[in-house]
DNA sequence: GATATATGCTTTATAAATCAAGTATATATT
DNA sequence: AATATATACTTGATTTATAAAGCATATATC
């Protein structure tokens, strides 16, 4: 017999939770027409300096393949969300930058999101959600 | 300019944990053959009273749909890792049981995953883990 | 300076999950 | 009892991500 173990329980139990959140997120963000994963595109570029990344990077933070970004950013590219830009100092790197009309679908969409967010953390205190972000922010290695 | 939020920050901030925890336990699950999604299958299986679920059950536990759950379970039936059962009293549910060899299969795959739960999770005393645990199931509503 | 290796990105082929529609059975309503 | 609605699942078409391979460029080593 297999016996309890809070490290597996815990690791279990956090997939369940992501899969509730994501599909609540998915939900709200939809009627802006993105996914979770496109509004964390424009989070990280929205924080970054110049609203500027490289592309792999970008891929690292959301937790995508490389190939992931270049799926993901083709059709955003195309609705001008975002612009490619060149590195000049390394022509195998190219950049992503938030556009203006980017940043408008960004700032709508994160009354929604933050909305959202409140929502689904309004069980617990600020003090407590900020041990849970602390706590949480310890896993990564 | 949009400002910071603590519940826009934990939501962006767990989905980031949660890419990097499915890749690691996905990495050490190879070795067996399985995926993080077949293990979660295999874990409420086991947990389960006969060790014995209903589709629809398992698909809400694990967090993927109906359909899903089809799809997952074929190979796994094909392998003799889970059997298909009736339910007498209702025809339109069909029973999962893990096997025999679903089980030594299940607890092979549990050093590997208590191994890298455990090691995922060391950062953490065993206070601060339960307490994790603890707030994080206060978001499931 | 030539060669080997590493890095950044894209493309092809494939896997995994979804939604929408369909089938079968059960339950409620009249 | 007949009809409508709900539930449990499966199937077909599509989406979304990946891994592996390829191409271009950069850096290190000899």
């Amino acid at each position: 017999m297999s016996e309890s173990n809070l490290a597996t329980d815990f690791l279990v139990g956090q997939s369940f939770l992501h899969s509730k959140l994501q599909r609540k997120v998915d939900g709200q963000l939809s009627v802006h027409g993105i996914s979770f994963t496109e509004y964390q595109i424009m989070h990280y570029l929205a924080k970054a300096p110049e609203q500027t990344m490289r592309r792999i990077e970008l891929a690292d933070c959301v937790g995508i393949s490389a190939s992931g970004v270049t799926r993901l950013l083709a059709p955003m590219e195309k609705n001008h969300i975002v612009e490619k830009r060149s590195n000049p100092r390394d022509a195998r790197v190219s950049l992503v930058k938030l556009s203006e009309p980017g940043k408008v679908l960004f700032e709508d969409a994160s009354i929604s999101f933050s909305y959202c967010a409140q929502s689904l953390t309004s069980a617990l205190s600020t003090k407590q959600l900020e041990s849970l972000i602390d706590l949480s922010s310890r896993l990564i290695s």
